[in-house]
RNA sequence: GGGCGGUUAGCUCAGCGGUAGAGCACCGGCCUUACACGCCGGCUGUCACAGGUUCGAAUCCUGUAUCGCCCACCA
């Protein structure tokens, strides 16, 4: 028997009887719903997505077996940068946001040089085309793994459900005063030109320099500081030390004057000072990183800021108010110098105009240090002000610290990572990026007479009119001739960090605000599949929305998988090129064995890719097949299980049914898997071979042989079906009516056969214990089965009773002709030798 | 710098107070009417290190080393 075409031919079948549907009568205390990780899919999936998928799968076969109804949709995260790099450059167009939509634009066949210009719904659609044809391949290699998903389900984050539970969901904050626009200083990447959140940063450590610079002090002598960002000092407007630090102690309240500048700033007092840092004063620039931040609001200090939204630091008129120098003249000199060049080349040039002022001291000195980035920027990330959305988070942390305790973690221990980042934040959450595919505020605002945006005076749609596109919809009361005119309105610009719609994936799939009765019965959810890598992202989240959305978690249970480690421990990722596509693995080593070896990847514990893991699992799926050949290809009928063997051997399996439901409901479906391969290979190495030959015959004890390893049988293919579900179906099919995957689960009093008894396991063991020992002895004496033998035993006495019930086992599965048995007192006595049979 | 996890046979990993385990690899044997895509047997370890608790520690505690991850760190 083979498994080739077994798998094709159950992918279609299921597909078609719609095995996997989801009840959507049944009544919530049946139900389990799954909030399923959307993959991004203009990425492209590798190893570490079939592993964890794969863990979600056989819990969600699990459950179903168990008669839950489960909820197991899939979703396509389609929101964000990747997708709109991946448009520009397949179709050769930008998005302008300024412009109407054009119902009639197509693309062209091939891209040409100069990208065209579209309005945001435009570049929307085709976000939305290109896309689709990515989740056509995904879907694929779902299905070809066998995940256990609910097709009809299916959802996608820039889809118009998503845009509408997104926008309505963030109407319901603003209207509450949870979310909030301000204008502040924020995160800013300079190359995507938007706000980034906290959740987005990555640090990484760059080569630097420390460089040494005197402010004038009013008496003639001079304040040292140290900074790595010299080109900052246009934008200084304080030096600061610890109030505690005898050395500056004199100087607060004194002002001093910047290099180059000749800016008057104030020397403060600040406990974040740290006295051991360069020489123990800061210079506080608008804005050089977090903490001047910080030092500005505390100490509420003026802005000064140089860096534009591009990068670039733009063109100052020195003396105007906010700039004013005590030699203007050679303020604006020096800065004309600057102006219009990026962070790094305005670094290079000052550090020559402090040299040749005679204002640096020493060389500027080498060194290594840990800066922000966007994670998915190229350059450090400024802080700049503008205008951005808000959802607040500070003020409900200790409440989202204690959904972290309520939720319960498996493994437990990855809860602290969550407590680690609820601890950490140092703002709410910025909400806004100023990008184009995503979805949109749905604000407007009011044009004044003179033409000017009132960001005030805000307009807002009806729940009823979401999702809406403020670009392209008018405000109620408006035409569209309005837009932008003075006494008109005008849409926000801005769309939503992709965050703030993946959040919400509880919301979507369940039907809040659009199927009150899915919403009852599913919400909240069971269980919340995820990689430990984005809890402070995706988990954290969606705590949080779920805590100001409906006061509750937004499900019971979270399962943190681990990662694919390579052979050097390395996590497996595109850029180190040791990415291996999931599709050749498949179809080289069979489905059901690669996820034999994802199921042996325990819960949060980081795997090594392993191709031996997955010829084990192949061997698993063939010995499957071979076995239950045997078991259900005999013609004995069955009867009365009355014989020691057959009844311990049922024990074993009852207690494996025990143990492994038992970790499969705590998600431990590692340890279910690898109990239950053993007992399985047991079955097959110990037991039938053990029985083969009783069961030949078609006496009593033939029945018992029959009926019991059919039982076995039917257990351990159940027990399997969530790991291995092709093979397990086919064995199923050929045998009983209905799917194996719709197949109660086994339950420990299917394996009690009447009358048996701990004595039948012991025996059980006595007859394996005896049959190992006959084997060795014929390995040694290099005998092969075929050739009969005779027995010498000594056994203890305690075991006599024992080899009375398995005797006849023992002999007929040892092809053994004859046996002389002595029992001693020895409790552990237990020797055989062997001779062959004359 | 803070937190979390790992360190067990050549490799991948179980075990998490009571005589060191599995699979793979390796070596040897066996055609045995379910399976040669198989079966049987064998070899392999100061359980990272040092202290402590205990009648007893791979397992609990403390510390060290080391690897990995998360977070913080632009003076």
């Amino acid at each position: 028997m083979s498994l080739e075409g077994l798998e094709e031919k159950w992918r279609a079948r299921w597909e078609a009887d719609g095995v996997y549907r989801f009840d959507r009568r049944a009544p919530r205390d049946r139900v389990f719903a799954i909030d399923t990780p959307p993959p991004t899919v203009s990425g492209s999936l590798h190893v570490g997505h079939v592993f964890s998928y794969t863990h979600t799968d056989v819990i969600a076969r699990f459950q179903r077996m168990r008669g839950r109804a489960v909820c197991y949709p899939m979703g396509w995260d389609d929101n964000g940068l990747p997708t709109e790099r991946r448009v520009q450059n397949y179709y050769g167009v930008r998005c302008d946001p300024s412009l109407p939509y054009d119902p009639a634009f197509t693309p062209p066949a091939t891209p040409g040089t100069q990208a065209i210009p579209v309005s945001r719904p435009n570049f929307v659609e085709l976000c939305a085309r290109l896309t689709a044809e990515d989740e056509v391949v995904f879907e694929h290699l779902w299905r070809y793994l066998g995940l256990s998903v609910d097709w009809s389900m299916t959802y996608a984050t820039i889809g118009r459900d998503a845009q509408r539970v997104s926008q309505l969901a963030f109407l319901r904050l603003l209207r509450a005063g949870r979310a909030y626009q301000v204008e502040a200083p924020t995160l800013w990447d300079v190359d995507f030109r938007t706000a980034v959140a906290q959740a987005e940063l990555e640090d990484r450590e760059v080569p630097g320099a420390d460089h040494r610079v005197p402010f004038a002090r009013p008496d003639g002598g001079t304040i040292e500081i140290e900074t790595t960002r010299p080109e900052l000092i246009p934008a200084c407007v304080a030096l600061v030390a610890h109030p505690d630090d005898p050395r500056y102690q004199p100087l607060f309240g004194t002002t001093v004057t910047t290099p180059l500048f000749n800016v008057p700033v104030p020397v403060m007092a600040h406990p974040l000072a740290e006295p051991d840092k360069g020489t123990g004063v800061a210079m506080i620039c608008t804005f050089g990183d977090i903490t001047d931040v910080t030092w500005w609001r505390e100490l509420s200090l003026p802005v000064r800021a140089v860096i534009q939204a591009n990068g670039a630091f733009r063109p100052v008129t020195w003396g105007e108010p906010g700039w004013e120098s005590l030699d203007v003249p050679r303020a604006q000199a020096h800065y004309d110098q600057l102006a219009g060049l990026s962070a790094v080349k305005a670094r290079a040039r000052i550090v020559d105009l402090l040299r040749e002022s005679g204002a640096l001291i020493g060389d500027p000195r080498p060194i290594s240090h840990h800066v922000k980035f966007f994670e998915k920027g190229d350059r450090p990330l400024e802080i700049i002000t503008s205008r951005q959305w808000f959802i607040q988070t500070m003020n409900v942390r200790e409440a989202l610290l204690a959904r972290g305790r309520e939720l319960q973690w498996h493994p437990e221990y990855m809860r602290a990572r969550f407590e680690n980042w609820v601890n950490g934040l140092n703002g709410d959450w910025c909400v806004s990026r100023q990008r184009f595919f995503g979805v949109p505020f749905p604000v407007w605002y009011r044009v004044r007479e003179d033409g000017t945006t009132d960001v005030d005076a805000r307009l807002v749609p009806d729940e009823a009119r979401l999702p809406i596109d403020p670009s392209t919809d008018v405000p109620d009361g408006f035409t569209a001739a309005q837009r932008g005119a003075p006494g008109g309105f005008a849409g926000d610009p801005d769309v939503m960090d992709t965050w703030a719609t993946s959040s919400l994936t509880p919301f979507i799939v369940s039907g809040w605000e659009r199927d009150p009765d899915l919403f009852a019965r599913t919400y909240p959810m069971h269980l919340r599949p995820q990689a430990h890598d984005i809890i402070r992202t995706w988990l954290f989240s969606t705590v949080l929305r779920a805590h100001l959305e409906t006061d509750s978690l937004p499900w019971a249970d979270t399962a943190i998988s681990g990662w694919v480690l390579d052979p050097d421990r390395k996590k497996m990722s595109k850029s180190k090129g040791n990415v291996v596509t999931p599709m050749g693995l498949l179809e080289e080593h069979g489905s059901d064995a690669v996820r034999y070896w994802a199921a042996k990847g325990g819960p949060g514990v980081d795997t090594a890719f392993e191709p031996g893991q997955m010829k084990v699992g192949r061997r698993l799926a063939i010995k499957l097949l071979n076995a239950s050949r045997f078991v259900l290809g005999g013609t004995t009928p069955v009867g009365p299980i009355t014989e020691s063997v057959d009844r311990g051997m049922l024990r074993q399996v009852r207690a494996l049914v025990v143990k492994a439901t038992r970790h499969l409901d705590e998600y431990d479906y590692a340890a279910a898997l690898r109990e239950t391969e053993t007992v399985f290979w047991s079955f097959c190495d110990h037991y039938i071979e053990l029985v083969k030959r009783r069961r030949m015959g078609d006496d009593g004890p033939a029945r018992s042989a029959a009926a019991a390893s059919q039982v076995g049988l039917s257990v351990l293919l159940r027990l399997l079906a969530p790991f291995m579900p092709f093979v397990t179906e086919e064995v199923w099919s050929g045998w009983q009516t209905g799917s194996i995957h719709r197949a109660a689960w086994p339950t420990p009093h299917e394996c009690d056969a009447p009358g048996a008894s701990d004595a039948d396991e012991t025996a059980l063991r006595c007859a394996i214990d005896i049959t190992v020992r006959i084997r060795a002895q014929r390995s040694e004496l290099k005998l092969g089965f075929g050739v009969p033998v005779s027995l010498t035993l000594e056994l203890a006495e305690a075991r006599r009773a024992d080899w009375e019930r398995v005797k006849a086992d023992v002999l007929a599965g040892n092809n053994a002709a004859g046996q002389r048995v002595t029992f001693v007192a020895d409790d552990d006595a237990l020797t055989v030798a062997i001779a062959t049979a004359s």
